[in-house]
This record gives C-alpha cells, sequence and structure tokens, in this order.
DNA sequence: CACCCATTTACAAACGATTGCAAAATGTCG
DNA sequence: CGACATTTTGCAATCGTTTGTAAATGGGTG
C-alpha cells in the first residue's frame, strides 16, 4: 500500500498542502465546501495526517504514557492482576479523550529514568501505576514537570500528584474487622518497604493497638518479599510458631497463597485463620472460600487519574485526591 | 526542565550536529574518544533524542502496536482478562527487544480502521490480540501489509498470520472428557460468531456425534453473548429444561458465571453438572470448585506472536503457529 | 616543504506536517 | 470601471533529526 502524504491529497484536489492541512484541521480560512472535497478525498483514499511529523512541528503528541515501574520485582513480569486491571480501567478512559497510549514497563529504573521518559517528548503526560520504590526519582521530575499523576500513597513532603486509597484507613478496618471476630493473634504479609504498603502496616498496628494486643513480632515480621514469593513467605509464617489466628494481606493474591499455603498445613480459613485481602480484586468472591477484601473503586480510580491529568496538562495546578476504601466481608473472614 | 536538543549538545561539546548524532547512534566514523565524550555528555545533561524528529528521518519508530478490537462487545471496556494476561506477556516480550508499546483498543470498527492503523506510520509492526469479528477487514489489510500478527483461529482463505490454539482439538478434548466421565447431556455456552469460538463449537460437535449422544438443541443453542451477558445466558440456560449433566464454556469467566447460576438453583458442580472451561486463566485454580480448563500457554504464545512479528519487519514471509491445548482437569468436572 | 592518503568533521538536504504573512481572487459600491 | 474590503489560497520558514557528500585536518613520505 503507498503511503500517501499531503502533498499526494493536494496534487489530487489541485490546492496547495496548506490549504489540505487546514482543511483536515477544520480551520475556519477554509470554506465549507472546499473543506467537504478535501476532506472526502483524503477519507476515500484512506489518508491519515503522519503523526510524527505533526508531532515534530505542533509539539503536542495525542498520547498519554502509561508507566508501571517495576523496581520491587525480582522477575521482569507484571505478576499482580492489579496492575492489568488498573491499565484496562486507565486505557478505556484514556481511549475515551480520544488519545493513544504509550505503555512502558520499566524493570530496573536507573537514575534519571522519569527525565528521559520525559525528555523523549513522546507523551504529553505520565501516569504512573504505583510508586514502587520511586518516591524520591518521582519527586525530583515533578520538581520540573507538572504533566503527571500518580497512583499511590500521599507522602509528607510529596510534590507530585498521587490518587490513591487511603490505605492507613483500609489497614485499620481489616485489622478491626478480624479483631471484632474475636480473632488476637493477627498476622500481617506484605512488602512495606512500599509507601502503600507501609501505610497499611501503620493501619494494621493502630488498630492492634487500640485493642490493647500485645504484638508476637513473628507476626508482625513485615518482609520484602513479593508477590511471587508471597507463598515461601506463608510457609514460613506457618512454620515460626506464632501460630496466627487472623491475617491481614496487603493484596488478593497473597492473601489467596497463603490460604493455599494453610491447606498444606493441614488447616483451613475461616476456621483456624481468618483471612482479610485488599483490591477486592475481581477473583476475590470467586476463590474458595470467597475472599474478604478491602475494596478500592478502580473505575473511579482511573476516571479521577485521567481527569486530573487532562487538567495539569491544561495548566491547572490540581491536587491529588485519596479515595476512602471500603471493607468487603466474604466468607474467609467470618463463619 | 529545559527540553535539550541536538543542537545543545553540540554547543556543549564543541563539534557539530552530525558529530553528536554519529556518535550516539555508535557510527564508526566517529573515533572513540570524541564519542565518549559526547556521550558523556549526553548522558549527564539528559538528553535523548526526540523520537518524532527521528521517527520522521528514519521511517521507523521503533513502536509495536498493540491492537485488542472489540467489534464483539457491547460495552467499551475490556471485560475478560484473557485479554490483559495476554498484553502483560506481549509487553514483557516487545518491552524485552528494545522497543515501545503503542495500546490501542477499538471499540467499534469502522471500514478502513486497519487501514488508517497502518497509514499512521505510527509503528513498525501490529499485534492484534483476537480477531473478535474483523476477519474480513485483516484479509483485505494483509493484501498489502506484512508486518502484522494476529492471536485467533486459522481459517481458510486466510492471507493474515494467525498464532493460536487449535480451538477444535480444545473443544473436541474438552467435550470428551466430560463424555468419559459419563456426561451424556451436554451443554455449550459461548459465542460461535467468532471465528476461535466456532472451532471450539465444531470440536464439541465432533466429540458429541462420535459420542453417539443426539443433541437436545437447547444445550446447544450458541447464542450471541458476551462475557457480559454470561450470566444471563447461563440462568437461560438452566431455566430451558435442558438438565445439563455438563458443560463446556468457551471462557473461564463464563464457566464461573454459569458455576454461580448453578448455585441460584440449588444445584452444583461437578455433582449436577461437570464444568470444563479454557484458558486456564490465573483464577481458574483458585476458584470453587477448582475449575477444569482448556489450557494455552500464553507466554509462549506471546513469545512467537513477537518473534514472527519481528522476523516480518524483517521481510521474512513467516506462517502462522497452531498450538496444542491441553486439558488441565480439576474439581469442576470430576468427582 | 609540497604532496597525498586517511581520518575526522561540517554543510545542507531531506522527512511531512503547521502556520504567519502576503498575494491572489472575488465581491461591493460609488 | 476602478478602488477597496473581504474572502480564499499559496509561499516559505520551522520543528529536530539523519546522512550523502564535500571539506578540513593530521601525519607520513619523497
Amino acid at each position: 500500500m503507498k503511503r500517501l502524504k499531503m502533498a499526494d491529497i493536494a496534487r489530487m484536489t489541485g490546492v496547495s498542502i496548506s490549504t489540505v492541512s487546514r482543511a483536515l484541521a477544520g480551520s475556519p480560512l477554509i470554506p465549507e465546501a472546499t473543506r467537504e472535497m478535501i476532506a472526502e478525498v483524503a477519507r476515500s483514499h484512506g489518508y491519515v495526517v503522519n503523526p510524527f511529523a505533526r508531532g515534530l512541528r505542533m509539539k503536542r503528541t495525542q498520547t498519554i504514557g502509561v508507566v508501571i515501574p517495576l523496581g520491587h520485582e525480582q522477575r521482569q513480569l507484571i505478576s499482580d492482576p492489579f496492575f492489568l486491571e488498573m491499565l484496562g480501567h486507565l486505557a478505556d478512559e484514556i481511549t475515551l479523550r480520544g488519545y493513544e497510549i504509550l505503555l512502558s514497563k520499566i524493570v530496573a529504573p536507573k537514575p534519571g529514568w522519569i527525565d528521559a521518559l520525559i525528555q523523549a517528548q513522546r507523551t504529553d503526560g505520565l501516569v504512573f501505576i504505583g510508586q514502587s520504590d520511586q518516591h524520591a526519582a518521582l519527586n525530583a521530575s515533578a520538581q520540573t514537570y507538572d504533566q503527571m499523576v500518580v497512583w499511590g500513597a500521599h507522602l509528607p513532603n510529596q510534590d507530585y500528584c498521587t490518587v490513591g486509597a487511603d490505605n492507613a484507613y483500609g489497614g485499620y478496618i481489616a485489622t478491626r474487622h478480624l479483631i471484632d471476630q474475636g480473632r488476637r493473634r493477627i498476622a500481617f504479609l506484605g512488602d512495606p518497604s512500599l509507601p502503600e504498603i507501609g501505610q497499611r502496616h501503620a493501619g494494621y498496628l493502630r488498630a492492634c493497638q487500640e485493642a490493647g494486643l500485645t504484638l508476637d513480632p513473628r507476626l508482625d515480621a513485615p518482609a520484602h518479599f513479593t508477590a511471587e514469593t508471597a507463598a515461601e513467605a506463608a510457609d514460613a509464617l506457618l512454620a515460626s510458631g506464632a501460630e496466627p489466628d487472623g491475617l491481614f494481606a496487603t493484596s488478593d493474591v497473597i492473601a489467596m497463597e497463603f490460604i493455599k499455603a494453610l491447606g498444606r498445613v493441614g488447616k483451613s480459613a475461616p476456621t483456624d485463620v481468618a483471612v482479610v485481602g485488599f483490591d477486592d480484586s475481581s477473583l476475590a468472591p470467586l476463590v474458595s472460600p470467597p475472599l474478604s477484601s478491602v475494596r478500592q473503586d478502580l473505575t473511579e480510580a482511573a476516571r479521577i487519574m485521567i481527569d486530573l491529568l487532562f487538567r495539569r496538562i491544561e495548566g491547572e495546578p490540581v491536587d491529588g485526591v485519596q479515595m476512602k476504601p471500603e471493607l468487603v466481608v466474604r466468607a474467609s473472614s467470618s463463619p
């Protein structure tokens, strides 16, 4: 198929290139009749403007970069379905606005990686799905670049715009619920070096303290593991002699790995250990037993993130948003 | 942050723009010492080549387009996790090769939509996740454009390159397994207007015929429903009086919706109906009861697709690949 | 020291669009 | 019919690269 350019359309219609450009862009300088004629010829020949030439000249790309930073992951793969669910919703919102999506998975972030993304000028704005362990880098880039929004925790002295659940509250209600169920030896599974998880951990601690529980350090041994190694961590917890009767896991995947580990030692949820996860992903209601989980509304979250991003692109200095998560109780944590 | 261009680096290093360009591209015309010096200055200032200018000049984009055609979906959202799992694997493979990913979700395909994607020249190649109902359009575009690979069914008189499972075989082994379990009234749930599903349906029919089962048309009432309306379809099947004792569902999501529908009428799997799904998605082993499913290896599939795509970009006229799926038996179909 | 070859560097023309400005075409009116 | 206002069109510069070709530089030679 021949690659058409604007000059071809100009030749076919007998006008100049600039007239074609203006006609296709809907400029009022071009009379309706001429515009329609040119548009029809372009359409019938399947012509579309070359976005590279256009982007070079206009310095606008009609593209949003969606970035998945995986600094905390050992493997190179996108493992937790959370990322993909969020990506799906973001894709819906961005497409709705007529923008393209440039997807970047950053495996081992090198110093300056965000600036490289910005300098490339390939996108009009950036959405980060998760902070990973890149808080400092995000903060540094935000000093001079406004067109970015980050899903994640709101941290003190933070200069970038975040949208995220109130993680401390989420951790609190999850733990509180386990306590209300009469559980006293409540364990925590998650990697608190990630900002979001750290805040969930703080909520967990607060609920335990309020209830006057003395924490066995074996229960609260937050290790730097990832979803992949969650199974090992769960086995280790069960082998430690800590004997938990409740568990707050910081993702549904981790919760389900723990439930499987329970099975390996002949125990089950919720009889022996009541379990609550986080995310309320689409599989939470489907697993056995159906999993209690702290729900974040990702549809709404994606809408808010993209809305904020476009307002920032317009130059409006909007602030981040914190969403209230809610606990969805299912069989894994209540008889 | 100031946007740097090559001229800035040239000025800083005291050489001409062309020397900078050649140095950064690793041209042998530039002596090692000069090259290192220029590269160091560029790196320390965080300079990256503008991909729009580069793409315009080179006519190569270092970008692969990943396209999700949703012609068959009623809603605008990416609903089945299959798409996202496949997208995740494709993203891994493409990133590995140093290419960028441009993600396009096509909601209501208009005539010429593929040609528009091609004409925009924004990508060096295209991967389609599923044929949806766009077989004719794909065929038409493939006449003149080689740099595309499609996940889906291989159809007769097809001119585009597909990678996919042997769907007929998959449908056959799933149904055969149900028959081996002693089931005789085996129902089918799926939308056979989609090529892949049509082939799974053919495998289903063949297995039934081989076993000499007379098919109650209420069991084999393949309706044009989507994952969203699967619940209704499942309810309808159970209300039809067809009384199935086995079910082959063409996706895990549909299978799980059916199992939930069973619960609503006081029945369960596998006692009343043995159920087999398709995809063996990550949630299949986690649901209750664990779901038997026809497994397609998406990691391998993505690797093959991207390998074929790059060979096609190189000009090699490689053919598609059909992969053998395998049945994973779990509790939903055997006692 | 003039000459020549090899190495290094710079000039300038693309790539395909957008857009300020000026020129051409058209219309209006005295 | 000519002067002038208004609409419509085209010229040419520009965006930031890459690359063919030509020029400058350096170091041996005769």
